[in-house]
DNA sequence: TTGTAAGCGTTATCAT
DNA sequence: ATGATAACGCTTACAA
């Protein structure tokens, strides 16, 4: 029913009598134009519904004028929430993001190397989760701009948006030192990541403050993954009571999730048998009961961050990344319900 | 430092030592070629990297190979499955997703329909979410096409994607009445969704089928977010307990973790005193204590189809809505230990 | 101030 | 089997 070809910038000129430039520099306006005929072309543009055909402006310009948001799982708040920061950041510029969800597709790095050099994407921002190679990242930058969020890559300074994770998660230990306990068990996250490092790096400082060994505080190594949670929380737990630590500090919140999810299998209570702390502060924490002591990190505004530094980037005529360090944001320490004084203590 | 200019089809004829149509045969094989020409053509563009301008493309075929993903809100998990499959399905078939998160934007409607009409986008997968007006989402498949998602619009037959609501919420009701429960109320969606209103009507039938008056059930119109729910529960709750309900039946599951977080609150042991149900399935219900009775969609596999739907429409040639009815996928009762018989039954 | 025309990188139609 | 060449719809010198 609907088969009239959309109009084009002729259409328009032919219906406002004036040239096709003269169209172009009102709608730009990148040009003198009569306030007269300017008037009549926009009119023209309201008759005829017409909008600019950005498949032609992105040829001319080249630039696609659209962003490339790689994050390994949406359902993971977390990544939602810096998806929504990078989206709406975006759309304030004029920018689409594009979304990339790898999931199950291996063939990932290359395929976005692809949309970048086809101008599909202008840039990408990266949100690597649970663990992507770092060489497949290096190799994507390559190709493009490439922002990293919630990770680093050590020794290449890929431009990044992170949290000061480290501070978190000495405040954190701090807190549940404070509160007395003294057998820790840590459940880090995959060795390979920045944050996992930066986290536990984090715990151990405040191990130390205390005058204790931080290698006498066990770390159980995890994956980000609600199931590493659990069998490592397992692993932690299902030892004779004497041994058994009186807290888990858990390294995200998934993990930490897990643990409880085990405690509640095992019929351990939480806190009074077992402290469990996190690290996000997912909105789902809230919901849980008890509900998580956490690390609260501001998700959206780092997806925003990074949204900015990589059009930063773009705009900056035409050119590579600045090589200024990582942008830094903090985080700031949630206390909840979780985390009371170990069994036995006054 | 990486300033050389992307490679163009010009420099792969060159390179090969062939002409330009000679190199876009090859790509598309859309024309013969000499085996030993085109391998020519493969190695210039191994080696020179090159990968085809896709505004350029979009350009000569009129399409821009990506579709929109309107979605109210990526933190809600039922969404963000969706918008998973939705990906998933549009990647496999070469087009990329766009993210468009309305968020705080009222002006989305409009702006997407410009996106439709630039040809930025050939077609729009919409959420409604929490309700948009309907007038909008007509107002925006003037410009292109829409596919509902979860939502219908009765008398207008947009293509759509929708689960059997009806049929769960029945199937739900009849568990719950089966458990002996009678003084049932309802926490139901906003009356001007499809979904709420298949709800209810489920709702209503299994109580109709039990011979009791549906009318005699009290329905509460909440909005689908959890601090409807949480208020909502109060209202229903917060009676004496003679005349409270020993089971509220949620049109969503934000709203029952709504309820639950009151029931929490204000002392009442789920499901002890009130059994709640929710409606979604969402990850995140089966973390909560006690997990929720619910009704699970496939919200995935409702993105895929959904993205299906709309690419078939744009691949029809340049065609359409194809005047089908929405198409149905069904959902299941996932039962779980929130319901339990009322206090008092042997 | 306005219009003409030359690209932008492809694809597709035509000769060769 | 191959190669000119004319679109596609827009921007932007350059002319008028």
């Amino acid at each position: 029913m609907n088969n009239r070809r959309r109009p084009t910038m002729k259409d328009v000129a032919k219906h406002a009598r004036v040239s096709v430039s003269t169209v172009s520099y009102v709608l730009n306006d990148s040009g003198p134009v009569a306030p007269e005929r300017r008037e009549r072309v926009l009119d023209a543009v309201r008759v005829l519904e017409y909008s600019p055909n950005e498949s032609a402006r992105s040829l001319k310009r080249r630039s696609a004028s659209a962003i490339g948001l790689v994050v390994p799982d949406l359902t993971n708040q977390f990544f939602a929430l810096i998806a929504e920061g990078v989206q709406g950041a975006a759309i304030e510029r004029g920018v689409l993001v594009v979304l990339c969800a790898p999931e199950a597709t291996p063939l990932t790095e290359a395929h976005h190397a692809k949309l970048l050099r086809s101008q599909r994407l202008d840039g990408v921002i990266y949100l690597t989760g649970t663990g992507t190679l770092p060489t497949a990242v290096l190799e994507l930058a390559r190709s493009g701009p490439v922002v990293l969020v919630d990770e680093q890559i050590p020794g290449f300074d890929l431009p990044a948006v992170v949290c000061d994770s480290r501070r978190g998660a000495r405040a954190v230990a701090r807190h549940v030192l404070e509160q007395g306990h003294r057998r820790i068990t840590v459940i880090g996250g995959p060795v390979a990541m920045w944050t996992a490092e930066q986290r536990l790096a984090g715990y151990r400082e405040a191990v130390a403050a205390t005058g204790a060994d931080p290698d006498s505080m066990p770390v159980l190594v995890g994956d980000y993954r609600q199931d590493s949670g659990f069998a490592l929380a397992r692993r932690a737990l299902d030892v004779p009571a004497a041994h058994r630590p009186t807290a888990l500090v858990c390294a995200n919140d998934l993990m930490a999730i897990g643990a409880l999810e085990y405690c509640k299998s095992a019929g351990l209570r939480v806190p009074e048998d077992v402290s469990i702390v996190g690290f996000d502060d997912l909105p789902v924490s809230a919901l849980l009961t008890p509900r998580l002591t956490t690390v609260r990190q501001p998700a959206r505004e780092m997806g925003a961050e990074a949204a900015n530094c990589l059009l930063d980037i773009l705009a900056k005529d035409d050119g590579n990344p600045l090589p200024s360090g990582p942008a830094v944001l903090s985080t700031s320490v949630e206390i909840r319900e979780s985390v009371a004084p170990p069994a036995g203590s006054p």
